[in-house]
DNA sequence: CGTAACAAATGAAACGATTCAAAGACGAGT
DNA sequence: ACTCGTCTTTGAATCGTTTCATTTGTTACG
C-alpha cells in the first residue's frame, strides 16, 4: 500500500474488470449502482489516485495551458495571469505560468516546455519575434493567443488593450482641466509605452496652444521617476510643465514623491499627475493618483475564450480583441484649472 | 507532417529501431557518430518533440514540483517562488505554481492536481490543516517542504524565518533610538504576526520603563494602515506612541501617509517608523522605510534543495531550516532619539 | 581460420489510463 | 421455449516513450 496503486489494483479489489473502473471514474451512468458503490469503495481504501500522464497520453493532449509572461512581479500580468487561471478552472483545464523575464532565450525554453507537455493552447505575451515558432505551433494544432500585443489575424488570435487611446484618455483629460504645457515621462522604445505617447500627441494635436514634452525615463520604475521628478523641481517654475502623463504608475509614483517631498510644488494644483495602469498603490498613494484602467481581468478571461474558439474551429478562424482602457480621475488631476 | 511526429515516425525516417532513437535522446555515447547524425537530422526535419506524457508514464515520475502559495501577489511568495524556479530549473525540474488565496478548499484542489500529475514533491505555506495530507503523500514517496512554517520534522522538512527574531530586532532597533513608548501595528490572528509581536515585547520587557502598546489592524494592506495611522494622529501629542512597528511594509507605508500627509508628525523625529518584508516599495517611500528582510531567495532555493535531500534520503530524513531577518535601516528610523 | 571481446543496434515488454467492439445478463413479449 | 432489446460488463488494443536482454557487426589475437 506504500506504493500507488493504479487502476488495474482496483479493478482486482473490485473484483471488476479495467474498463470497469474507468468507466465508473469517466461515464458514472453506464455502470450499475452496485458496481459503482464497490468500485468507489475500493478507490477510497487503496487511495487511487488517476495517473495523469498515463490520461494525457492516451488522449494525445493535455487539460494544461501555457502563459509565457514578461514578468511575474509585475501586477498587470499577474492580474492577467489570475484571471486566466480561474477561467481555465472553469473549463477543467490548468494554467501553467513561465516567466520570460523579458529574456528571449528564456522565452524559448518555456515554448519548448510547453510543447513537450503538449498544452491544449499557448498564451504568450511575446519578447522576441515568436512568428514563425507560432505557425509551427499552429501546424501541430496548438492555437496561440497573443497577449497585451495585437495580432496578424491570419495567424493567430489576441487581446490586447488600445494603448493610443489610453494614451490620447489621458492627455485629453489633462487639456479639458485646461493645462497646456504637457510633460510625457517614459521609455518610448517599448511598443506600448510609444503608443500612448502617439496618442497623448494627438489629443494635444486637437487643441491649440497645447503642447508635449516628451522625458524618457531610464526605465519604468519608482526610482527613475524621482529622477524625472528632481529635475522638474530644479527648473524655473515658469518653464515647468502643467501636467504630467507618466507611462506607467511607478514612474507616476516617483515624479509624485519628488514634487511633494520638496513641497515647492504642490499636486494637482501646480502640476496634475496621471499615471497608467491604475495599480493599487494608486489609489494609496500620497495624493491619490489618477490613471488609466486597463480591463485584466478580461484580458485574461477572453485570452482563454480565444482559445476556447480556436480549438472548436480547428484553429482556423483567429481574432483580435481589443479593449478600450478607462480614465480614473482621482485627486492627482482633481479640481479647476489654476 | 501536420500532426506531430512520434519517436517511431523518427526511427522509420532515419532508418533505425526506435530504441536507437531513444538512444540518441538519452545516452548519446551509446550510438556511433553515424546514426547519431542521420537520426539528429531525422529528428530536426520532423520536426520532433518529445512527449513529455509518454515519458513521465515510464519513469513513473514526473519532472514537476509543486509550490502552492497563500498569494501569488505578495511580493514575499512572487520572491519565493522565483528563487525557487531558478533552483530547480538548475536541476533539470520545474515548478508549477498553485496560489490557494488562503482558501483551505483552493489548497485541496491543488493537492489532488499536483497529486495526479505525480509531481517530485510538493513544496507548500499551508492555510489549513495538511498534516494528514502529506503523511499520505510521503507514503506515496512524494517528500513535501512546508514554507515559511515551522515542520515537525518526524513528519516531514520545513524552511522558514524566525518571526519572533524578526519582530525581537524590530523593536530592539527602536529602543535603541532611545523610544520607550511603543505601538505595534497588526493582526495577531495569523501566526506569524503573533510570532512578531511576540519578540517586540521580549525586546520591551529587557528594557525598563519601556511599553508596547497593540492596535489591531484590519487587515494588512496600506488602506487599514492609513486608518491606524489617522487615529494616531487624533490622538493628543504627548498620548502618541514614540515609535511604530508594522507587521508589514504596507500598514507601514499607509501610517507613513497619515502621519505625513496632515504634516503634524514629523518620521522619523516625533515618530519612528519601521515595517516588515523590504519590499520594493520601501525604499521608495516618501521616507524611505526602514524595515525587516526576510532571505526570500535562500528560501526558495533551499526549499528545494531540501526537496532533493528528501528524494535522495527516500523521504526518512527531515530537517527545518530557519532563516534569521535582517534589520534593514532607513530614514524613517535614523537619527538620534528625540 | 576460429573465437573472444567489445561496440552498436534491435525490438518486444512495460508504464497506466481510455476506448470500443463484443459478450453476457435479464426481462418482456409472443 | 425463443427472440429481441436494453443495460452492464468485459478485456484487448492503443497512446509514445524507455529499458534491457538479444542479436548483429567489427576488430584483435592466438
Amino acid at each position: 500500500m506504500s506504493q500507488t496503486a493504479s487502476i488495474k489494483d482496483v479493478a482486482t479489489h473490485a473484483q471488476v474488470a479495467v474498463g470497469t473502473v474507468s468507466n465508473v471514474l469517466n461515464y458514472p451512468d453506464r455502470v450499475s449502482q452496485r458496481t459503482k458503490e464497490r468500485v468507489l469503495k475500493s478507490i477510497a481504501e487503496l487511495g487511487f489516485v488517476r495517473n495523469d500522464a498515463a490520461r494525457q497520453l492516451r488522449a494525445g493532449q493535455s487539460r494544461t495551458i501555457g502563459l509565457i509572461v514578461l514578468d511575474v512581479g509585475n501586477p498587470f500580468f499577474s492580474s492577467v495571469a489570475r484571471a486566466a487561471e480561474d477561467a481555465a478552472t472553469a473549463l477543467g483545464s490548468v494554467v501553467l505560468v513561465g516567466d520570460s523575464g523579458q529574456d528571449s532565450s528564456r522565452e524559448a525554453h518555456y515554448m519548448d516546455l510547453f510543447q513537450e507537455q503538449r498544452v491544449q493552447g499557448l498564451l504568450i505575451s511575446p519578447v522576441g519575434d515568436v512568428a514563425e515558432r507560432i505557425d509551427t505551433l499552429r501546424e501541430r494544432g496548438v492555437p496561440t493567443v497573443l497577449v497585451d500585443e495585437l495580432a496578424d489575424t491570419e495567424r493567430c488570435s489576441s487581446v490586447s488593450v488600445d494603448d493610443q487611446e489610453g494614451g490620447y484618455l489621458a492627455a485629453k483629460h489633462l487639456l479639458d482641466l485646461g493645462r497646456r504645457r504637457l510633460a510625457f515621462v517614459g521609455t518610448p522604445s517599448i511598443r506600448q509605452v510609444a503608443s500612448r505617447l502617439k496618442g497623448a500627441q494627438r489629443a494635444v494635436a486637437e487643441v491649440s496652444g497645447a503642447s508635449v514634452e516628451v522625458l524618457d525615463s531610464a526605465g519604468q520604475t519608482v526610482l527613475a521617476g524621482r529622477q524625472v521628478g528632481n529635475s522638474l523641481v530644479e527648473r524655473a517654475p515658469e518653464l515647468r510643465p502643467e501636467a504630467v502623463f507618466c507611462s506607467n504608475d511607478l514612474l507616476a509614483l516617483g515624479v509624485m514623491q519628488s514634487l511633494t517631498m520638496l513641497r515647492t510644488v504642490r499636486i494637482p494644483e501646480d502640476i496634475a499627475l496621471i499615471g497608467y495602469d491604475d495599480i493599487d498603490f494608486a489609489i494609496s498613494a500620497v495624493v491619490p493618483l489618477s490613471s488609466i484602467r486597463q480591463p485584466t481581468e478580461a484580458l485574461g478571461r477572453t485570452a482563454i475564450e480565444l482559445l476556447a474558439e480556436e480549438q472548436e474551429s480547428g484553429g482556423t478562424k483567429h481574432r483580435a480583441v481589443v479593449f478600450t482602457p478607462e480614465l480614473v480621475v482621482r485627486q492627482s488631476t482633481a479640481g479647476a484649472p489654476n
